[in-house]
DNA sequence: GTGAAAGCGCTAACAT
DNA sequence: ATGTTAGCGCTTTCAC
């Protein structure tokens, strides 16, 4: 692979001069200009980006720091991520941390180490509030998306998990159900407390009264245990509806009670956080608080680059965007 | 952010010292060694990674290129790939080509500039040539997933669409189908002239023979065109199956089915390669030739990494993994 | 308009 | 066991 100075060579001028047929910077005599390109071509010359970046302090670089590849709303959002930054001339990187707050760690001192001109994290819990910090003592500009952190300050795009969940628990009592119990993601994120907290308001305004034993504490992303269902039905009375913290819980938990012989909506109605992605179901089945993933990514994104490139704009700006109610059959019992 | 120099001043050593503490070889008395590393803690010292790589000429870092990261199959090869590069302590860098050549090409060249160690490929299609020629012609080690490429002799995983097909269609006339139309994905794609192989091979020795107007094509991951089932519906007879080139495909279609009246499987039954992801459908509906995509992601991987260091082994070599077809609902009209 | 020198932060190779 | 020198491939700065 040729370098910078053996197309000078063979152009039969400075590598200086090359630099600046490169970058379109500078003034060259057109004349020398197609000398270079000329020799350019001939070498297959493809500038180093390495030796770029170590001297420009600059790699055009992004991280993207999610939970979860496979969960479509992630997926969506790292989409809206990669088309803002590519319209900018960034490149993503994008990393997995498997809601482990260890992992995540390993990825923030890989974007430590590679430079990365900035970052987007989705941070797994609030135990991430250490890794945040790595990346505001090294200076790294970061925006979070969809959860905040218990006593970080920072940038944010995130949905209103608090109004989301308000509403699907208002559809849910004004269809008449009394007995509601809900199956909350790790409550070490703020989106699971704030989806119980809506829960709790709206059972208070409707006088229905808390019960701990309708609460039952899962995690987004990883497996459900079969035992919670089973806790929950084994109350007295059995709840007739189950909000669950998102697409993956509701999934499982339908699939547990189907097992157990109950259908959906008949037995017991559900209510999720988050749809399915639109390639999924040939018949969208669940009643959803359905948040507009794609503009997490690119909002977030453009907001992180406005703050690279040093446009002053106040601090910290919080963009919450409100999720959008979708009734489908999971919910409801009777045909109109 | 401090480099190896100011480490250096601090410990009263020379920067070489401190590079060989990083790296852990070459010896270095103990006691030099904690001095040295008490000074990294206090100035919150992380070695430089493109420095690093510029000298190594080593950047530790692979590309993966898929076709559309919204498709879960191909996130799941990306967690496989993932998983498997950071486990031999490479990290990943995700790019989405859209089935489009020329978005790969730019990635191509992305990865040419930041001098990747290596790269795995989803080809967009058979164009794609061109961008592998790239990787070629710049010694860029690399394995394909998934699409062989007319023409192209390379390291590659991928599954066989052929029997895939074969078995799926088999089970149609096994259930008594006679009529059987199939929707392809872009046929410049090596799997999907092979599903149309298959399904081709089976109606023959089946003596059903080929009706052209049977066979449409449509794309892997865009929208279908309702025309085509239309045009598919007009047929007369009328097909009594389907056999969609994919998950995406296969929802669409049975989205436009009912949409025109008609239910799956009694008034036409599917089938399909690909199944959705794990978390995608509360009662998996779809009859689905399914491949092992994780894998598919990881021996790649493992492949790649072989060829990178230096691993005598034969080339090209080529892993075909068989799909499993689980037969559900969407194409069994009686109960047994 | 073009080039020479210096240096980004690191390590390989050779001292000592 | 540690240091010195040179250089990875590029750009910044200043000179001509």
């Amino acid at each position: 692979m040729s370098n910078i100075h053996d197309v000078a060579k063979l152009a039969n001028v400075s590598s200086m001069t090359v630099s600046r047929v490169i970058n379109g910077k500078g003034y060259v005599k057109e004349q020398t200009r197609r000398k270079v390109v000329e020799a350019m071509k001939q070498l297959n010359y493809v500038p180093n980006g390495l030796a770029r970046s170590l001297v420009r302090k600059k790699t055009h670089t992004l991280a993207l720091i999610v939970p979860d590849i496979r969960n479509p709303f992630f997926t969506t959002v790292a989409r809206g991520t990669e088309d803002m930054a590519l319209k900018q001339d960034y490149r993503v990187v994008l990393c997995n941390s498997d809601e482990n707050v260890k992992k995540e760690k390993h990825y923030v001192e890989m974007c430590l180490s590679i430079r990365v001109d900035g970052a987007i994290v989705v941070p797994a819990s609030d135990a991430s509030k250490q890794n945040i910090k790595l990346l505001t003592d090294f200076g790294i500009p970061f925006v979070l998306i969809d959860r905040e952190i218990d006593g970080v300050k920072a940038d944010i795009v995130r949905g209103d998990s608090i109004m989301g969940a308000r509403q699907l628990v208002q559809h849910l009592i004004d269809a008449g159900h009394q007995h509601i119990a809900i199956i909350t993601g790790n409550l070490s994120t703020s989106t699971s407390r704030d989806r119980l907290l809506g829960y709790q308001q709206v059972l208070a305004e409707a006088g229905l009264g808390f019960r701990p034993d309708y609460v039952k504490e899962s995690s987004y992303s990883s497996a459900l245990d079969p035992a919670l269902i089973d806790e929950l039905l084994a109350c007295s009375p059995r709840p007739t509806a189950i909000f669950t913290a998102n697409n993956f819980v509701a999934v499982q938990t339908i699939h547990f009670l189907r097992q157990r012989g109950l259908s959906v909506p008949e037995d017991c109605a559900i209510v999720t956080f988050d749809d399915y992605d639109p390639l999924s179901l040939p018949e969208p089945f669940l009643t959803a608080a359905t948040q507009p993933a794609y503009n997490f990514g690119s909002l977030a994104t453009q907001m992180l680059l406005e703050v690279i490139d040093g446009v002053p704009v106040p601090s910290p700006r919080k963009m919450i965007l409100q999720p959008e109610v979708i009734i489908r059959k999971s919910s409801v019992t009777h045909t109109r």
